[in-house]
DNA sequence: GCCTTGAGTAAACGAACGTTCACTGAAAGC
DNA sequence: GCTTTCAGTGAACGTTCGTTTACTCAAGGC
């Protein structure tokens, strides 16, 4: 049989050449990931979620447009998808963090610079958050809202576990982490925005935001619930 | 998918009919008033800017297309004349603020509800800002921010008139006023997504609000510079 | 080994899109 | 009064869109 198209130029994933790569079920799953890559990738170039059209997307991910259908119902499905994988990965974070211990001393900076170095590692699920936070479809920005509410209650449960401001109920630490992400989230933007090889702007920015944080710490340590 | 559209009244501007209430010009700006807040009420239905098409703007506007470029060269165009309008809605906050004098008895709780106020007056420029602030396109991305940074220095002058926190450097003061910025346009987001008729989350949100607040005062009054 | 399953394909559809063009006709200029 | 200007029109164009359809053909079940 004799085939009339020019081969995709994403061999990677084109099963008449990669037939022995996998399974049945994990070429599935790898099809459904470059949909979400592609997704993420068009909006690594400045565009909105929302503005992404079904057919940009396959072809990002190098499958026909119908293909889609197999994997989500309509795009704002697949947005889900990525406010999920999006919502892991600022998990990771935390669990990061926990794992490595933060030093007493200059606890405020070193944080700051792990979540940078998080933030440009994993730029596309933070671009998307920060994006669709906002604006967007709101079953998506809810989604996001969600995550991020659950992401503020872990870390109130990680400052109560390390004994950090252990003065505070437990309301108030919420509604602290709440304020953290606010401005963590805040920040994202503007490091993704930021100027390559521009270390004065980069510092700037830093330095900022890193005051920011220790003005509301030093809030909390002041604080007093009646 | 298929959208239904109400189109505008035509009477109130068909300059057939309305020929004798305005002159040229002045039917020009009404006709450019009538797409920006076309486009500011398609975002109002849970829209996000980049993904309105000029097509809808127009029907929503109550003219045909081809009529857009009269009065923009695309909608990114169109986008920043929005952000300049929004932006000075936003000073228009300021400016009541300071005419009305705040009294210094509860005046976060006051200021706050001034805020909300202001927020639900001014429902889709505030929907705009915070929905196109964090994604959509660049170029009015970074607009808002301007108008947001302008926004924080105008505030920390204030402050500054009034005696406010005398303590801290111009620089801290206008670090304070981002960050309390940043936790405004939050909360104008959370202020917009409420149910209506639900005072009880109306009456959490508005406390969380203004604890925050009154955490980052609370830290800025306690901050020392060195 | 045959049969079923289902991920991906190719083609087609009507609808909506951005943009252009020549036009109309009232307002503004003279 | 005659002429010029120009905001808004209506029609047309080539694209791109979302979705449906019948299909192919390996993988997996029996």
């Amino acid at each position: 049989m004799t085939r009339l198209v020019v081969p995709r130029a994403k061999t990677a994933l084109n099963p008449i050449i990669a037939v022995d790569l996998a399974s049945r079920g994990e070429r599935k799953l790898r099809t459904r990931a470059h949909l979400m890559e592609g997704a993420l990738e068009l909006m690594g170039q400045g565009r909105g979620f929302s503005s992404l059209s079904l057919r940009e997307v396959t072809r990002a991910a190098g499958v026909v447009p119908a293909s889609f259908y197999r994997h989500f119902r309509d795009l704002d499905e697949l947005g889900l998808a990525l406010v999920e994988e999006s919502g892991a990965t600022l998990r990771r974070l935390l669990r990061d963090v926990r794992r490595d211990g933060i030093p007493l001393t200059d606890m405020l900076r070193k944080s700051v610079q792990i979540y940078k170095h998080h933030v440009e590692a994993h730029r596309l699920h933070f671009l998307f958050i920060a994006g669709e936070r906002g604006g967007g479809a709101p079953v998506i920005r809810k989604a996001i809202r969600t995550e991020e509410s659950h992401f503020a209650s872990e870390m109130a449960q990680d400052m109560r576990a390390l004994g950090l401001l252990p003065g505070l109920s437990s309301e108030t630490l919420r509604m602290l982490c709440g304020l953290v992400v606010t401005t963590m989230i805040n920040a994202a933007t503007e490091i993704l925005d930021l100027p390559r090889q521009q270390p004065r702007l980069e510092k700037e920015l830093v330095d900022n935001f890193v005051r920011q944080l220790r003005l509301v710490f030093l809030g909390a340590s002041a604080w007093r619930d009646r």
